[in-house]
DNA sequence: CGCCGTATTGAGCGCTCTCAACGAGGGTGG
DNA sequence: CCACCCTCGTTGAGAGCGCTCAATACGGCG
């Protein structure tokens, strides 16, 4: 196996795309979701929705990135996930039948789909094949969110961060080119809150990492170079 | 509203109680259940499955405590959940279709039944209920780990700790008496591997709270004396 | 009574945080 | 086009939290 390969696989258990995959459903479904659906354009910085808020409905995301991140009563922001083009998200308190647990906001600008809690849950009641979609993705999403948990319980941040990069790396893939060095481009204080540290803790492990030739930066952008020796660093395995 | 119910209310988004509640299935569902399962007993400190099994099946925990536990490649362990009795676990991977993530270790003497996946997967095929039992559950659960992931990412040990006794508090009340004042009876290594630090910063922080008389501790035992104190110092509001 | 596993305490070090200053780069208005 | 400003990124210094290693105390059990 290759090393590129064995990266993949050992990131399997770590990271998810979106649980629902347009793909996997029916033509019919396809198109229930396209008539019932408004287009919805965000500007970067632009905030979709806000904890607390009642979930109004599932977003598709057609084109920029979203990043979904959550705010203690002291300020401190954790960003959890980062949603790219061709994910679906803002469906599981809709499930759940709670309130928004995380803000959303446009990273790029952005375009997507906006599906009403009303016709999702309609959605959801006439698929079976849309229902056990949801419930083996959500099964998988546990096992990485548990795996997450002990990341941040039992590891530095140098782990943190050499993993963040491989996960950031498979979201930013494709989007631009086809090699497998994608451009990660994100402002240090996002990756910073994602990698759960402070700003300047961050930008000095990020230039550790340069000075040993794992990554090259070049403005906002992290190209990583030596992918087997961050898989290493991060420990996950 | 006093205390008891404020402090319930928070944790609400920070713990669950098993998905599959037994008592939300019909009678015939029970009885499925009843009929195909195998009783089990298990001693204190007796290895119910290891990580990177393939699932057997699901354990409904009818007396005693597990704990769920993730060991990374360097010994460090880490305790995720802890289950008692009335709690369903070892689903999510049958449904996922992938291996166990952990191990799952009997705190105390065990009995439980085990219900196997093959069953398992035949019930949730036949029961729209089930189903939707487990998405709800499910949603909720991700809810949950995603704040738990924020408490370890940005939370010192103090919060964490406070936040891990709150928890316990639930998990181990009414087992003997029907006083809020849980008698929580845990050894220090789990407990430290359940907070996510040291043996010994455990100690000394537990030694701060009892210093300051929001816990009192006797043997291997601990008792929350002030709630409130804690819940405050969890900064989980 | 002695032994073994568990709990506690002590000392010292290293990682990560905070506070503070400086630099770079992009956008705006003159 | 340039000067300025504002935001973002980088670097430095020092403090504190939490870890490791090591020694000591405790408690149940043979």
């Amino acid at each position: 196996m290759n090393t590129e390969n064995k990266i993949e696989q050992g990131l399997r258990g770590f990271h998810f795309k979106s649980v629902i995959d347009l793909a996997k459903l029916s033509m019919e479904e396809r198109g229930f979701i396209q008539g019932k659906s408004l287009q919805l354009k965000l500007k970067k910085k632009a905030v979709l929705y806000w904890a607390h808020d009642k979930p109004k409905g599932v977003y598709f995301l057609k084109k920029g990135k979203i990043k979904i991140e959550q705010i203690s009563y002291d300020g401190s922001v954790q960003v959890l996930f980062i949603y790219c083009a061709g994910e679906a998200f803002g469906f599981r308190p809709i499930i759940g039948q709670e309130l928004q647990p995380v803000n959303a906001v446009a990273l790029e600008d952005c375009e997507l789909d906006f599906l009403p809690a009303v016709d999702f849950l309609a959605l959801l009641k006439s698929s079976v094949k849309l229902s056990n979609l949801l419930l083996v993705g959500l099964s998988h999403e546990f096992t990485v969110l548990i795996n997450r948990i002990n990341l941040f319980a039992q590891r530095g941040i140098k782990e943190r961060l050499a993993f963040a990069l491989l996960v950031l790396n498979e979201k930013y893939k494709y989007s631009n080119s086809l090699v497998p060095e994608a451009d990660i481009k994100i402002n240090r204080t996002d990756l910073a809150n994602y990698v759960g540290t402070s700003l300047e803790t961050l930008v000095r492990t990020l230039k550790y990492f340069n000075e040993r030739k794992l990554v090259r930066t070049k403005g906002k952008s992290i190209f990583i170079i030596n992918f087997e020796a961050l898989f290493i660093l991060s420990g996950i395995q």
